[in-house]
RNA sequence: GGGCAGUUACCAGAGUGGCCAAAUGGGGCGGACUGUAAAUCCGCUGUCUUCGACUUCGGUGGUUCGAAUCCACCACUGCCCA
């Protein structure tokens, strides 16, 4: 159990840590804690590395435990915003917790036979029965003002143009409170999160020194970023979530083959459970031949047999192989079988009967849902964006019509180079 | 409550009576080149069945042949004062 600050750190996964936090970690079984804001009804992949914190902390034999933020899902963290954020409403959020929670529990092991079985707790179970006056009487008390506004998500705010909300300046006492309670109540020691967090936690270690004169630790680690500067996990389709139903697996596994050389690298050590020698043969192997593309296989692969399983990585990989081998081969070399069994991309269905007739493309298109409008339809075919069986279209005109049916049943359109729509005649 | 500044498309931000569906940058999407990569270059980026039509510049009214632009009121935001 000692070496899981230093598994994290060749890893790249530490951002910042609080001296005293790898003694601490030797000395004994550590409780540890990480927040989860259920802001939407699944995580997404940024949710991904924190939950990972939990998991090496688990295996090095620590106890995690993993926290949905029911009470402070209703403040609104103002870390890395700058704008006030809309409050959800409570049913949302009650639904949001409950997804959140199942979620995680796929992720830890839960055994309550394990001395360091997993956690799993709701902030708004302890700050439900505490009133108002309570909470700035006993914590508030605590902690000043300049204190608070010293932190970088206050005084970011404060400088810009669109100020702060009392909720939001409080949030981090709030969040701060959970760190308290959880020191107090379950012996948790170390809180660990995104390296936007950093201000919050150590309001509450401050907490623990002032109020209950006890000593708690805290790392985080980095916020994962693209090495174009651009967001990490947002695809022209919106974030990558966890839940398939949002993000099916072949969409999860995609996401994460189209990485960049330079992201994969970094993405490889940070998001699979890969050890080290390994990892520097494959990224060895790679440079010898980039075009294998090696490095975002072996990510991709275990990225999503940890998320989904080992099936659904079979499935995602097959409809991948199907898609993308023989993309010069005319889809005609597509069998029955292959095309009945593709996973994971958009299927949409299409009356037989009109395709008999004759359809214009552009009513095919917007018909089928694969575009909004026409005119959107018509832009992107005119920028040769649209394929239907492998083959680009340039003809506005173009009638579709019973020749286009593969097997007298499918017809495979792509948007893009990586789009793939089947369109089901019935 | 008083004073000042502001509110423009996904974001940032120009535009201060007609030439404005609105500069520019970023982001996004598509294309070429590649390796389903990066970099680069090109195109698209309010809505709609192309030409063209229609709806936009915080809201509501008004002035005007004509308003993002001028006026009035309201709302919201920021800063300063009480």
């Amino acid at each position: 159990m000692s070496d899981f600050i230093n598994e994290l750190k060749w890893r790249g996964m530490i951002q910042d840590i609080m001296p005293g936090t790898e003694e601490q970690l030797k000395k004994e079984i550590t409780t540890a804690y990480v927040g989860f804001d259920p802001t939407a009804d699944s995580l997404h992949i940024g949710s991904l590395v924190p939950i990972l914190l939990l998991v090496h902390l688990q295996k090095a034999g620590h106890k995690p435990i993993a926290l949905v933020g029911g009470a402070t899902g209703m403040v609104g963290d103002p870390s890395g915003k700058s704008e006030e954020r809309n409050l959800l409403s409570e049913e949302v959020l009650n639904y949001n917790v409950a997804c959140v929670k199942k979620q995680l529990e796929q992720f830890l092991n839960f055994d309550p036979s394990l001395p360091n079985a997993a956690e799993l707790v709701n902030n708004y179970d302890w700050f439900k029965g505490i009133s108002f006056l309570e909470f700035i009487r006993d914590t508030g008390k605590h902690i000043t003002v300049n204190y608070m506004m010293a932190k970088d998500s206050v005084k970011k705010r404060l400088e810009g143009e669109s100020g702060m909300s009392f909720t939001e300046f409080t949030y981090q006492l709030v969040q701060g409170y959970d760190f308290y309670w959880l020191y107090n109540n379950k012996n948790c020691k170390l809180q660990m999160g995104g390296s936007d967090q950093w201000g919050n936690i150590v309001t509450g270690t401050e907490l623990i020194r002032r109020k209950s004169g006890g000593e708690a630790f805290a790392f985080t680690c980095p916020l994962i970023k693209k090495s174009d500067g651009g967001k990490f996990g947002k695809t022209e389709k919106g974030n990558i979530w966890l839940d398939p139903q949002k993000t099916s697996p072949y969409q999860f596994y995609q996401f994460w083959l189209n990485a960049s050389d330079e992201d994969a690298a970094g993405w490889i050590k940070i998001f699979t459970f890969i050890g080290r020698e390994e990892i520097e043969q494959i990224i060895q192997q790679h440079q010898t031949d980039p075009s294998q593309r090696l490095l975002q296989k072996n990510l991709a692969e275990a990225v999503t047999v940890f998320v989904h399983g080992r099936e659904e990585y079979e499935k995602a990989l097959e409809t991948t192989q199907k898609l993308f081998s023989n993309q010069k081969a005319p889809a005609e070399s597509l069998s029955v079988e292959d095309l009945e069994s593709i996973e994971g991309i958009v299927k949409s269905s299409y009356p037989l009967e009109k395709i008999q007739q004759g359809t214009e493309v552009l009513n095919f298109l917007t018909e089928t849902a694969i575009f909004e409008s026409k005119g959107a339809a018509r832009k992107m075919l005119q920028n040769g964006g649209i394929s239907i069986n492998r083959t680009k279209l340039s003809d506005i005109q173009l009638v579709v019509n019973s020749a286009h049916l593969l097997h007298d049943k499918f017809i495979l359109v792509q948007v893009g180079k990586k789009n793939y729509y089947l369109v089901v005649a019935e």
